[in-house]
DNA sequence: TCAATGTCTAACCGATCGGTCAGTTCCGTG
DNA sequence: CACGGAACTGACCGATCGGTTAGACATTGA
């Protein structure tokens, strides 16, 4: 039994809404916009998403809660084993929710005052210490920010890119950015 | 012989208008907060500069100038001597201009228009090439895609750091990474 | 000193923005 | 079919935005 029209609105507003956030950022995508892309009005649009920011907060949960769970699984390794499991983490990740990530980094400044996103910069630090392979080394922290920035926002550019071809490139660049 | 204070609220400007625009992005940034945080009226803000994009054009007008310049030494480079090449120019001018170039990166789909700017989507695409060694393999092209997001976003995130430390760590990492 | 020029400003403008609301239409169920 | 609730909408709202303008103030050079 397939969906009704009008049930597979919200599912189109968020799609709509995650591709002009991901181009041009969220305070140059405007809810008209967004609207006009699904084609319905911006008043059907806050019917299904309360605000803007909840619009983003719904398109950012997935991406939010995979990192929050990598970050448990780092939470109690150390030196390489750290680093091997941050890299495969992190890449899995990049690849899987592709410019969201970048989206997570972007809106971080404001991001921090909403409830629920409060430890994404304890969790971006304690992720580039992983990556870092728990090391003080500046070129190794520096090597940390690299990957940090360089990963998610090559699986952001590479969008036509299969994701086991992209995962199976973005490992041994990792690595090796990284020793 | 001291420049009167006045004569120097262009520059406050500027540097006021960088800091904002690096931080919460282009559209984020309103002219009456940069005009705040100079400690002068919109209005004279709109004295200096005639519109907004004016004053995101000048702040990104060196970087861009030296993103030709460098284009320009890259361009009847082969192979590994590219690459090379690439690498150390790509790694001086993240350096440099730290958070500029991401707003060049950031801002990229609307700069397209704009006269003056319209070459530079051709100019990555030399770039990312000349970071690949000219080769067509999808992990070189991979790589260079995370080295140009990688790079500069590391030099945004790392304000604190100073130039040749920087740049001393960035070298090894970012050939590592094409290698 | 004075006129010309440079710099600055408060008040204003129209446009766009996120959001609200009363009313309409659609859909599923008994 | 009638009904209640879900989904949708045009018109509206106040706030903020980039930008404009006439006038005030500051500086400079003769």
């Amino acid at each position: 039994m397939t969906r009704p029209i009008r049930s597979r609105t919200r599912e189109a507003i968020l799609t709509a809404a995650a591709a002009r956030f991901t181009a041009v950022g969220f305070k140059g995508a405007s809810l008209q916009d967004i609207a006009a892309d699904v084609g319905c009005s911006k008043a059907t649009l806050l019917y299904h998403f309360a605000t803007k920011d909840a619009l983003l907060f719904e398109m950012l949960a997935p991406a939010l809660s995979a990192v929050e769970e990598m970050d448990r699984q780092l939470a109690g390794l150390d030196g390489r084993e750290a680093q091997e499991a941050a890299i495969e983490a992190f890449v899995d990740l990049a690849v899987r929710f592709r410019g969201h990530l970048t989206m997570l980094n972007a809106e971080l400044p404001s991001l921090l005052n909403q409830p629920g996103f409060n430890h994404l910069l304890p969790i971006s630090e304690r992720l580039a210490d992983a990556l870092a392979g728990r090391s003080d080394e500046v070129k190794a922290r520096v090597a940390a920010q690299v990957v940090l920035a360089g990963v998610s926002g090559a699986c952001a550019q590479l969008p036509d890119l299969p994701d086991d071809a992209l995962r199976a490139a973005l490992l041994p660049v990792t690595r090796a950015a990284l020793n």
